[in-house]
DNA sequence: CACATTGATACCGCCGAGGTATCGCCGGGT
DNA sequence: ACCCGGCGATACCTCGGCGGTATCAATGTG
């Protein structure tokens, strides 16, 4: 060691082991489990969170010998530690990325909702001179924003008020109405439209149950979907009903009617990128897109 | 090691320390200096890097025996980088802050250049039944992105289009047209309005030059010019000029004369917050903000 | 009250981060 | 042309800390 070191006052600051760590901690509240999600031994990660604790001078968990919790400040570092623990991915990522030479664009959207816009966008950006190719990555619901934040997606298309476009650069793209989507034959599909109150608990045609972020799906009534065929599945065979953006009639079932709900939130689709982005062809496929 | 250990198909991420020290040599280009400021020595750092771009199978830098320079993918990892550490020390700075129980927030604008927006955001926060403690920091052009990022402060008051809102929440409170700032007494002063190509080159009074963010003045001409006094001052000595929101006039000294310019961009202020903020503090002083 | 479960502690071995000494390369001064 | 000085790379050593196994302590359970 150097005679005169610096000695920086605290700490030296987290090193992303520890987040990793402190993360599944957090995630499983079970020190066994977590170590055994990290593939190493139980006592190394105790060892590890009690240093970070004191290293940061905060109590993260309350343990008993039987339960642990996460603390005020525990919550907070999850959180916070998710969103570091991605950009140090994000790094990696599209430092890999840009060093192959592949100058290769990957957009992600959530499968089936974008309805022609895509195509069109796709098919002007590659007239553009510039443009380069387009991996489209369609994924589950809600799981563009990861994909977006940790490298490995460059650009989403993405539907408010649905999605979140915390922490990205957007432009709106188009702004539509939502219809009801109800089984042919339905009473209700004689009106000429419906309001959300009509439609909100319709006996027997419950709206489905989507899953969250993380796959699981939360508490509540309705019947578990995972996609539009699952969905409109259900809704021909009379079990559900849905409110949706007018831009899916084109990709339903003839045998659903849809009427419009004009009181229902209109949907707003954007395209939305991590900021910081210098890259010359994700600003064209931006511009094309805002020229639509 | 455990004997079935899951072995991560390739390097198990980079750690923060890898990322520091790169990013010290990136930003001296000089191995020898990089490593006295990280406080070691240059040998080590050699090694970290060149391990750092074993395990990402990249080369960041290239070095001839004279001079080092990056890469493409270097710069990428540079800007990446930056964004991944501050996310980590901003995970760190919000932990400790929610420990200690003090739910105060920091707000941060540039010096001066608020008007009295802030203080009757202040005032009407004050009021509000559930307000704790705003601490106002000043600080230099452009530095408040870095603060809102890292965590030191939490909402920021910015000024479009002259500071950047990439990967902020925001919401705009008040725009403004812009006036021109000359000696009293100065021909042009007659006039009821000037248009930019009038005050852009004056012979004899150049528009200022404000440092970078990093404190390092850009090439190009014009006196430089760190506050606004020195700016007034200079202007009133009859060797520059400038233009500024109109709001500025209530601080300007008596000897300078100002007049509108309709053509100049229009100056909006936004209040800006890091996303995925769930504080309940921060969200009562954003509503408060967007109220006034 | 034995027992199982689970986090903490004790102790050990080894990888690798960081140190010093030195080399090889190259540009500039004379 | 030659030597010198600056700089990054290499060689080699030391030691702190990470991860391992064995075990303890606390606590809920039958």
């Amino acid at each position: 060691m150097a005679p005169d070191k610096p000695a920086p006052p605290y700490g030296e600051g987290m090193e992303t082991r520890e987040l990793r760590y402190f993360v599944a901690v957090a995630e499983e509240l079970h020190f066994g489990r977590a170590a055994q999600r990290l593939g190493i031994a139980q006592p190394p990660l105790s060892r590890a969170i009690r240093q970070l604790e004191r290293r940061l001078g905060v109590l993260l968990l309350t343990r008993t010998s039987r339960a642990v919790a996460l603390t005020e400040a525990g919550s907070v570092l999850l959180r916070e530690g998710r969103a570091a623990l991605d950009a140090v991915e994000a790094a990696e990522r599209r430092t890999r990325r840009a060093a192959t030479g592949r100058p290769g664009l990957v957009l992600v959207t959530k499968a089936g909702a974008v309805g022609e816009l895509l195509a069109k966008l796709l098919d002007a950006y590659a007239a553009e001179p510039d443009s380069v190719a387009v991996e489209v990555m369609l994924c589950g619901v809600a799981e563009q924003e990861r994909l977006l934040r940790d490298g490995r997606a460059d650009v989403a298309l993405l539907h408010l008020p649905y999605d979140s476009t915390a922490g990205f650069d957007t432009e709106e793209l188009h702004a539509e109405g939502q219809v009801a989507v109800l089984p042919a034959g339905h009473p209700l599909t004689d009106r000429a439209e419906l309001r959300m109150a009509d439609v909100a608990d319709l006996p027997g045609l419950p709206q489905p149950c989507w899953p969250r972020q993380d796959g699981i799906y939360a508490d509540g009534p309705g019947p578990r979907v995972r996609d539009l065929a699952q969905l409109c599945q259900l809704i021909a065979l009379g079990r559900a009903s849905a409110i949706m953006p007018e831009s899916c009639r084109t990709q339903l079932r003839q045998d659903l009617a849809v009427v419009p709900v004009p009181d229902a939130p209109v949907v707003t689709t954007v395209i939305a990128w991590p900021p910081h982005s210098r890259s010359l062809a994700l600003a064209s496929l931006i511009r094309t897109a805002t020229r639509l």
